[in-house]
DNA sequence: TCTCCATTATTGACAGACAATCATACAGCT
DNA sequence: AGCTGTATGATTGTCTGTCAATAATGGAGA
């Protein structure tokens, strides 16, 4: 099998502003409920309309954005129902990639996968969250690229990306960090003993871990919005229907 | 809650376009690694160019077309190795949405899911293909309404579409039949005991039973490629790189 | 027969236009 | 005041035409 990692492909300007627009969602530049008329993202990104509706379409179909009839794309929102259904796929997927890593990545990868989780340990509690993201995002990377199932690793992609405002707070948090180091350590331990069961289990208890955190500070939040005299607007949240 | 049974949406052409075209390609009747130029399709679906493209873009999203630069887009093609991670994805899926069924669902969607069992048991040996696909689709229908798991059921469904065209082959299998039969009867009774485990367990091994199924198809089929002076030529498979 | 080049078809992207629909504000009525 | 209806303005959905860049095709020539 010849070597593709040095394949080029062009990269049209579609897809630059696919992935710069996905890459504004996630990083919350864009807020959830957010309204994404044409006329602003052609400004913004400087193309025409065509190329925009384009790329609203595909984000629409990863679930980032919302699109509804005659009015147009809003950054979707994630209600705290939402969250505990992403939570549960999540864990699930997150321990098939484990499992299929732990079975088929190289010794090199399996490395790789340690040196990442030694550079989150190495994390000081007061790191900027975006840090800490992006290196649990590198972590991500290594396990989906060595669990060698295509499929799992788009799904998971997609889920990590729906629900990575949720997950910037949750790792965020200073007294979790030391019990999510706890967690991955299990993980990473499970996988250099080429554990199946082991990584499987160590990846679902993470990810419920990372749930009930989740939940609880959404819960929070709840509260202190229902506090405040004006509730949120949270403008249209997800009137379109799935057809099928 | 207020019923929004009776809320109706309005139907742009370009989602009556996505439909139809998705229906096309899971039915088959625009064939794996089919070029799918635009102007084919506009004259096929009588509408713009534009309505095509951003269609396009989203059927790309799903899995069902891959579009490699500057030559379009092509109906996706699935090898055995993929066949075989989609299988993978899909037990776990499966489970989860079975178990999510058996905690959720109300009793008239149990009812439902063993009507449509019913069905399916009464179904003669030789009865076409498509009825069966309908029906097995209508059983994923029922479940996936009733697992109360939009992201699950977003999911398994694309993971559906896409292997539809293998399913077809294996379904059809007249002595593989009684089998299909008696695996989904465990999912249901499971299901009717209320019984997470036992649901997730009985669909976890229904998948794995197809897989294996399919896989041998597969074999059979490459086996007699093989054979054959000319090997399908294949345009195109997959070149496109998943970015991030 | 093979190689190289010119022609042609197709994609990628842009701009302009138009009807249909939605949001808003305002006037009028009870 | 509170509600209803309408006029206005903005935005979406869609079509058309245009143009450069790229890929596929076919033929000329060695």
């Amino acid at each position: 099998m010849p070597d593709d990692s040095l394949q080029i492909t062009p990269q049209p300007v579609r897809r630059q502003v696919e992935e710069r627009l996905r890459d504004a969602i996630i990083t919350s530049r864009f807020m959830p409920g957010e309204h994404l008329s044409d006329r602003k993202l052609c400004d913004l990104f400087g193309v025409s309309r065509g190329v925009i509706r384009e790329a609203v379409r595909l984000l629409e179909a990863e679930g980032l954005i919302v699109v509804v009839p005659n009015r147009g794309p809003f950054v979707a929102y994630l209600s705290a129902a939402e969250a505990t259904q992403v939570y549960e796929v999540r864990s699930v997927l997150e321990a098939l990639a484990g499992q299929g890593f732990a079975e088929r990545a190289s010794t090199e990868e399996i490395a790789e996968l340690r040196a990442v989780f030694e550079e989150i340990a190495a994390t000081p509690p007061g790191a900027d969250r975006m840090v800490l993201l992006g290196l649990k995002r590198r972590f991500y990377d290594v396990l989906l690229r060595g669990c060698r199932n295509t499929y799992v690793a788009r799904m998971l992609d997609q889920l990590l990306n729906r629900n990575s405002q949720l997950r910037a707070t949750t790792l965020s948090d200073p007294s979790r960090l030391p019990h999510t180091v706890a967690e991955i350590r299990r993980i990473v331990e499970a996988v250099e003993r080429r554990d199946r069961e082991g990584t499987w289990q160590a990846c679902r208890e993470h990810v419920m871990q990372a749930a009930q955190v989740a939940l609880r500070i959404l819960n929070e939040h709840a509260a202190a919005a229902a506090s405040r005299p004006a509730p949120p607007p949270r403008p249209a949240t997800v009137p379109r229907r799935r057809s099928r």
